[in-house]
DNA sequence: AACACAGATTACATCGTTGTAAAACGCGGT
DNA sequence: ACCGCGTTTTACAACGATGTAATCTGTGTT
């Protein structure tokens, strides 16, 4: 049986809450006792019981961290720095698949307020309203991602301006006939949608009339989805001049598929990515991309959310982060974003 | 302020027990009493709170997964399924990132008693002997991966004969000097360890005289480690005939490096991976590997250890999953291992 | 009408920890 | 010796849910 404080307190000779005392270090205690309770507490191996705590004090120190699907290098990537991060502040993390299934979102808020997690970072999908209808009392959360939503906190990157950027880098030396790879199909994802906004937004600007065939569907973004989406596209099209993916994982389906059909990669067509994940800059050919900086992502969404959880705050913050275009092979050189 | 079942109890006219009877439906409540308990509890959105309940019955319905690094493609997807699989069956999921370094597998084994865990999934780097040297009682846990160990349950694929057939599959055609990337160099992982030793196998079957040369040293297991000790090693040597990467990740920087230097794969060298992650599949050219299903990995290794926290069992099992040489265009046809 | 009996419901205690408030202690000053 | 004051330590209760064992129903039997 595992030792408790009484245990520890029978041993030591003093009583339970100076064994409590001792671990917590808030309240003074004198040299001797300490020395004694320590002793005792090493001995019998103590180990703090966080169920109980956890009933105590109303908190568990740990975050769950809310993700579509874990074996998305971006998701992966991104899991990794909030562990780590959290991890560096003394909390321990729970993972949760949402699988791209805005109902398990929605029921993930209440199991936030079962007690079992002090707070939610969470990476939406689709839930432009589904979790945040929620009625009076959200838990303490962190939005992570392109959604603006008004009522919670956020860490956000400007995916409209970060794909009308890359439009236009793709657009330049008078290309006009550029694809997207990841359009919104049956499905709604609202990451779909604001890169495909910010596409749009280009080709406007540049006064290209938009083509909807040129929006290439493909609900399931992994490589595989996106290798049988193009397979499709270029069944019954033209190969068009740029292909722009809406992630590099997306894109890594992309370039093997024009691989494989003999085409060139920049010369017969540009190929870009968003996300700037690690296999895509050892794509072959390397992957021009969208890069965010994930780590700072992950220490302002763990700030956000200790700082909502302390309830030093009032009123939703929104942390904008920066984005850069990473120009490597797969486009050639590029400039920068037409003026 | 969050109901609780006294609340519940107060608004439907019964007492608290009644209403845990209700919520948890293992000890019977007549029709009408049910309804009313059941309107309250919608009424007041009663949560549980699993912290008292965890204290109450001694688990939380949380294990630990612990990993090396989530980022690792591998690591992702092995994630990925064991979230998904233990999701299905009511678990939660918390991850601990051992960060290559042994004394956190140490520690999260002993403290894993303490994080509101019931058991211990852990995929080892070096913990020969470290974690599992621990003295009297380990929490319920499973080990992953290749370290075989005696005193613990176990999901183990046998890496040194996949790694000797892999070896054998590249010597085909009379090829005669095969590399390795990702041998030991200043770290000692396990993992590197036992492909080493099939390799190794395989050319002492072969007849092929070992030449520590060409065991590339690669202690980060990434495609950026990987493409800079390749790299480093192809400014000081002849290319070899074909290269054996530890994983696929190495195998991808590997594939990036060549190709820019202008090798053709597999025209110029053969280049094979282990572990089978999805991008390798689309990598170009597509990657041969080492195929292990890793959804039934996740499959036993959960059950494994909800046997051992039910208490089912009393020694130590071990669960060993085939593997499977998957060629592709990376080694251009290859023949099953030579007999 | 009295009684046994199964089923439903209840009071109570308990899991381990820690906040609160009260008690014990030590020590210098009169 | 006694008082007062600050510091340590203690007893007690509470966090919320649930197992145990006792109590209360209502039905069917003699």
């Amino acid at each position: 049986m595992r030792a408790t404080v009484k245990d520890v307190a029978a041993r030591a000779g003093v009583s339970p809450k100076t064994v409590s005392n001792v671990v917590n270090g808030l309240v003074p205690v004198s040299e001797g006792t300490r020395a004694r309770v320590e002793a005792a507490l090493a001995e019998l191996d103590y180990v703090p019981n966080l169920s109980a705590r956890g009933l105590r004090n109303g908190r568990t120190g740990v975050i769950a961290l809310a993700l579509p699907d874990l074996a998305t290098p971006y998701s992966a990537e991104l899991a990794h720095h909030v562990v780590e991060v959290a991890h560096g502040q003394g909390w321990n993390v729970q993972i949760e698949e949402t699988g791209k299934d805005p109902h398990r979102e929605f029921e993930l808020v209440s199991r936030a307020r079962a007690n079992l997690v002090d707070g939610l970072i969470l990476n939406p999908v689709a839930l432009d309203e589904s979790a945040i209808r929620v009625g009076g009392n959200l838990p303490p959360m962190v939005l992570l991602g392109e959604v603006s939503q008004q009522r919670v906190d956020q860490v956000v990157v400007d995916n409209i301006a970060a794909a009308r950027d890359m439009t236009l880098a793709l657009a330049g030396g008078g290309r006009r006939r550029i694809a997207v790879l990841g359009a919104n199909g049956t499905s709604r994802s609202a990451t779909a949608e604001v890169r495909t906004r910010g596409y749009r937004d280009a080709l406007a600007r540049l006064g290209i009339p938009a083509d909807p065939a040129l929006e290439i569907a493909c609900d399931e973004w992994t490589p595989g989805g996106s290798a049988a989406a193009l397979r499709a596209f270029l069944a019954g099209h033209e190969l068009p001049e740029a292909l722009f993916c809406f992630t590099d994982s997306l894109a890594i389906g992309a370039l093997s598929v024009l691989a494989k059909a003999g085409h060139r990669v920049p010369g017969d067509i540009l190929v870009a990515g968003f996300d700037d994940v690690a296999d895509g800059q050892y794509a072959v050919p390397a992957l021009t991309t969208i890069g965010v900086d994930k780590r700072a992502m992950a220490q302002n969404a763990v700030r956000l959310l200790t700082e909502r959880m302390a309830e030093r705050r009032k009123g939703p913050v929104q942390v904008e982060l920066p984005y850069r275009l990473v120009i490597r092979a797969s486009t050639g050189q590029l400039h920068g974003p037409v003026a």
